[in-house]
RNA sequence: GGGCCUAUAGCUCAGCUUGGUUAGAGCGCUUCCCUGAUAAGGAAGAGGUCGAUGGUUCAAGUCCAUCUAGGCCCA
């Protein structure tokens, strides 16, 4: 074991691409996971990136906590294996290619051929892969690519298959006819996912329309009313099949000043028909069920039924919020008209062709897109006086976020998944899971379960998982469960067949319920079901693997952004219950959105965005994942820019490495290898650095088990800057001296903080291993344990004598600062008040005195006369026992005499008396303070006060004078190139008096100082070196 | 429109769970000090109506309500 020369700049960008060679020329990674392999698994599932663009920032964040973590726990000696992933399917993709080939929709592509088209997908996804490998290895993600499971690979489709197959055959994959948001142009449904990037505010029309009132008591009563509905599409009036109340909401039948006779919801009527209408009856609800109406436009041709079409329903779901409190019902439009109209039995009639124009016998409006036909129905609403009121309606509404159509809710067949009959269960799995914060398990996605909606599985799109099923003339389904299952129905070619389309919707056999050929229906699935199917379709679950997925199922950790609350998170969780009765996953950590430096999100349309390979090639990954992990709360949406990553690199990176440096120059110049450390006789200052480092490693350790990187960085932060600015600023002199303990000391320290860092920064803790640290055992930090803070001693109380001496010699400074003495020049003493003063051991006064620049070091509290104490009140302790009258207790102690009050504390107690009674105060109820009297320079604070004796003698003096002689050498040698360990020559001459005792009095020290072989008085004729204010002159040579 | 999160110094953020009387850190700024880790380090200062309003309390940055602004999710 040698120290390496550590040089005292480093350009990180270029040391973290060494040590990208070094792990890979050395395999570490894989030696740190074959060395854990007999350690409790840890299980970690890598959420697979989509692989349609270009990787940002924000995957970095993500991919920084999926790095530390495992690492963390592999140091504690867990086997945490890490195997990628890439989710390759799905309309993103499709819409990547589409765009390529500049296509306008569904039939460009069926033109072009699906198998072509496939294929591009294919390539497309194998293209930005590559670009996402290589920002995880420059980022020091560890993760096995070799290994990563693709979900577009024949084998994760098998997996998915079987999974589908087993949900099945529980009954709950299903067809059914719903109102799904749909794109007319795409030609295919919405995901909930790609519904919410789409909305736009767009001005529609809203109009209120007039429904006569055609039979009853109500038109018997009033002659001539109408229901009054309002909606704000007025496209969907063609298809009105009934109108829905609510039933326990009040409604008026009411006249307007224009003689009308309406019925709306008394909530709304005064600002429907105004405040001049007249109330002429009220009804509830439920009474208006079953009143008939006549449609706006009797168009459409409904069949026949018993069922009540054109009349009134009750539905719960209305309200008065808006509108009129009546509610018109197109169920083809609307999911929650169509679960009303079904509960009457109402069928369900839609004149708009899929896409999206109306059919051709409708008049008016056939062959009119959707959209378009409102102004020419609102037109004819006009014209045959049953519009009410026409006005303009600003909204935000969904539309295909790739092509900008508006969208429609359009009843169509679709597959789903009904998990809403796991409800109950998901909801207790989310229980059992532990939410990184906490507020996400009861709040999003608890609400998110408690309203569960079945999944909208099924896609009318090309490139994606098939969806296993086939289905006869007769109808009967045949759900396969991989392509085995499906070579016993259709023969051995399906074994090595492409799972995908057009290939797989060539086959076709004879049903095996009536042996009519079965083909299989035309749908891919939702990609979210892929993504989700992960934990076990990642091994080819059953087909193969069989151990190693019940090994690693469900996993430990999972984490990622929190806009996965609905996605990835939901989609594990679901699938896990629905086919292993059980969640994926235990411990998830929910991470915040990485905004621009203004706060706002990055996106492409605002030119914001941060490419990370070129931010990690300027400031370097470690910085960019220092500050991931802990600049502000993992959880919480954090300001991403060049300054603030650039900060953390100066404060905490280039302060541990000035460390390393500093001990490496200090150890190489006294010939110090590291081999044998010597740490019998420490210091107290030593003790308190290694009881400190394995402090750190605790409680690092502690934070860590709890996800929390923030709090974690935050002490090391500190403890670097202790490291650095106590523990080496006043050691320096054992340095110089090649103090064995010293340097052992610092080496044990500095080794306890790479390690716990190295989770974090792996990088440049893995360079100072090399450089410091590495031995025939362990050639990287990543294959090094995790420091043993259990067996090592911690002083608490030492600690906190450290602080208070850091404490004292803060006011020591502030009092010399308000001095206008030099800290250069000597004084005689300093008198210190603070409470546990008088245990301080000597070591750490002698570092008071030492910073302070003082011969001697006073307690003040016992020597009354230089002393002023005063007194006030403890409000904690005092408002617990007088509450309303702590103020006035409060009073009373600071009107007493100081001194007096104190005295009698120390005795017993005291008491004060307050409107006649006495109340008993003791010293847990007071605040003292002790300054000294007038006359002194005082620094205090919080009770602590350190007063400099500014006297001044003539020894005094020339202490001054030699230090600052001294300084000036030092400077001198360093300015004329010396190296640290040059012995020299001083020559010198003085003209002053007080320089010249200076000189001769503390030469032997000065020369001892600035490394003198030789300090001669002589002739200093042409030295360069010269003061004249002090009035000396030296020449300095090299010995 | 609904739910959740956030708002503290010029900037980036702690503190809020458990209320206690001078609200902190880092960066930046001014002045000074120290100096063989030195393109570092330290001290002092300027800079805060702790988003607004109201409430609870002897006491509110901290608890409650409402509002405003931003973010996220949903509609």
């Amino acid at each position: 074991m040698t120290y390496r020369d550590v040089p005292a700049k480093i350009d990180l960008p270029l040391m973290e691409r060494e040590i990208l060679g070094f792990w890979q020329q050395a395999a570490i990674f894989e030696k740190s996971l074959a060395k854990s392999e007999d350690g409790p698994t840890w299980v970690f599932y890598e959420g697979p990136p989509t692989a349609n663009g270009k990787p940002g920032t924000h995957h970095v964040e993500a991919r920084v906590f999926k790095d530390v973590f495992p690492r963390f726990r592999t140091m504690k000696g867990y086997h945490v294996p890490r195997k990628a992933g890439w989710d390759c399917h799905g309309l993103p993709v499709e819409l990547a290619v589409e765009k390529e080939l500049g296509f306008a929709g569904k039939q460009d592509i069926e033109k072009y051929g699906i198998a072509e088209f496939n294929a591009r997908c294919r390539e497309s996804v194998l293209q930005h892969v590559d670009e996402f490998a290589a920002m995880t290895e420059r980022m020091g993600y560890w993760v096995d690519m070799d290994q990563a499971y693709w979900t577009m690979d024949a084998s994760y489709v098998d997996s998915v298959w079987w999974s589908l197959k087993k949900i099945f055959d529980k009954g709950l994959l299903v067809q059914d006819h719903r109102v799904s948001p749909y794109c007319p142009r795409c030609g295919t449904g919405l995901s909930d996912h790609e519904l919410a990037q789409g909305y736009e505010d767009i001005v529609d029309a809203s109009v209120f329309v007039k429904l006569p009132i055609t039979g009853g008591k109500i038109v018997e009563q009033f002659p001539g009313a109408a229901l009054l509905v309002w909606t704000t599409t007025p496209w969907t009036l063609v298809s009105n099949t009934a109108a829905a109340v609510n039933p326990n909401v009040e409604y008026d039948i009411a006249k307007t000043d224009a003689g009308e006779i309406f019925v709306v919801a008394a909530a709304l009527r005064e600002s429907v028909l105004g405040e001049d209408s007249t109330v002429l009856a009220t009804v509830t609800g439920q009474e208006l069920e079953g009143t008939p109406y006549q449609r706006p436009f009797n168009w459409v041709e409904f069949p026949d039924t018993d069922a009540p079409i054109h009349t009134v329903l009750l539905a719960e779901y209305v309200t008065t919020e808006d509108g009129t409190g009546i509610v018109h019902q197109s169920p083809a439009f609307g999911a929650e008209d169509l679960a009303t109209c079904r509960a009457y039995g109402l069928p369900v009639v839609n004149p708009v062709a899929p896409n999206g124009e109306f059919v051709a016998e409708i008049p008016h409006v056939g062959g009119v897109f959707f959209k378009t036909a409102d102004s020419t129905l609102v037109d004819i609403l006009k014209q045959e006086g049953t519009l009410f009121k026409h006005l303009p309606y600003e909204h935000s509404y969904p539309h295909c976020w790739r092509c900008h159509t508006a969208l429609i809710y359009y009843a169509q067949p679709s597959w789903y998944i009904r998990t809403t009959a796991i409800k109950d269960q998901l909801i207790a799995q989310n229980e059992k899971t532990n939410w990184f914060p906490d507020t996400i398990k009861n709040g999003r996605f608890g609400d998110w379960l408690n309203n569960n909606v079945d999944w909208a599985l099924s896609r009318n799109r090309y490139w994606g998982t098939p969806l296993p099923i086939w289905r006869c003339a007769e109808g009967h389904l045949t759900c396969v469960g991989g392509r085995a299952d499906l070579a016993q129905y259709a023969g051995d070619a399906a074994l090595e067949m492409d799972p995908h389309r057009p290939f797989v919707d060539d086959v076709t056999f004879p049903c095996p319920t009536c042996g009519d050929t079965a083909s299989r229906v035309p749908e891919v699935i939702d990609c979210w079901f892929d993504s989700g199917a992960m934990p076990f379709a990642q091994y080819g679950y059953p087909q193969s693997n069989v151990e190693k997925f019940e090994a690693s199922y469900p996993a430990d950790f999972i984490c990622e952004a929190i806009d996965q609350t609905r996605g990835w998170f939901y989609t594990l969780m679901a699938i896990g219950t629905l086919v292993f009765d059980e969640s994926s996953y235990k411990n998830v950590l929910c991470l915040g959105h990485i905004l621009d430096e203004d706060g706002r999100k990055m996106s492409k349309h605002l030119g914001n965005v941060l490419e990370p390979i070129p931010l990690m090639d300027e400031h370097g990954a470690d910085a960019l994942r220092w500050f991931m992990a802990v600049s502000g709360s993992p959880w919480q949406a954090r300001r991403v820019g060049h300054t603030t990553i650039a900060e953390v690199v100066r404060k905490t990176l280039l302060t541990y490495w000035n460390t390393v440096a500093f001990q490496s120059l200090y150890a190489r110049s006294s010939q110090w290898d590291g081999s044998v450390l010597t740490l019998d006789n420490p210091t107290d200052l030593d003790r308190w650095a290694l009881s400190e480092a394995y402090r750190l490693a605790r409680e690092v350790d502690e934070a860590l088990e709890q996800f929390d990187t923030q709090r974690a960085g935050r002490l090391i932060a500190e403890y670097v800057d202790d490291l650095s600015n106590w523990y080496v600023r006043r050691s320096r002199r054992r340095f110089w001296d090649g103090d064995a303990v010293a340097l052992s000391t610092l080496h044990q320290c500095l080794k306890i903080v790479t390690q716990v860092m190295a989770p974090f920064t792996p990088f440049i803790t893995e360079r100072v291993w090399q450089d410091l640290f590495l031995t025939a055992d362990v050639e990287s930090v990543h294959l090094s344990n995790w420091p043993d803070w259990q067996t090592a001693t911690i002083d608490d109380k030492l600690n906190e004598q450290v602080a208070l001496t850091r404490r004292i010699v803060e006011l020591g400074r502030a009092a010399r600062a308000t001095s206008g003495v030099k800290t250069r020049q000597p004084l005689q003493r300093a008198l210190v008040a603070a409470a546990g003063w008088s245990e301080i051991p000597e070591s750490l006064q002698e570092q008071i005195r030492d910073e302070v620049n003082v011969l001697a070091l006073e307690e003040l509290g016992e020597s009354s006369e230089l002393v002023d104490v005063s007194v006030k009140a403890n409000f904690k302790s005092l408002g617990a026992r007088f509450a309303k009258e702590t103020p006035v207790i409060a009073a009373a102690i600071a009107a007493q005499n100081a001194a007096e009050f104190v005295a009698a504390l120390r005795e017993n107690s005291a008491i004060v008396e307050v409107g006649g009674t006495t109340h008993n105060i003791s010293l847990d109820d007071v605040v003292i303070t002790e300054v000294p009297r007038e006359g002194w320079t005082v620094a205090s604070a919080d009770g602590e006060s350190l007063a400099l004796d500014l006297a001044l003698n003539d020894d005094l003096i020339a202490q001054g004078i030699a230090r600052d002689i001294t300084r000036m050498i030092q400077d001198a040698r360093k300015t004329s190139g010396f190296d640290i360990s040059d012995r020299i020559v001083v020559t010198w001459s003085a003209s002053d008096a007080n320089a010249l005792v200076a000189l001769q009095t503390y030469g032997e020290r000065i020369a001892a100082e600035v490394l003198a072989t030789t300090w001669q008085q002589g002739d200093t004729n042409g030295a360069t070196l010269r003061d004249e204010e002090l009035g000396v002159s030296i020449v300095l040579a090299k010995a």
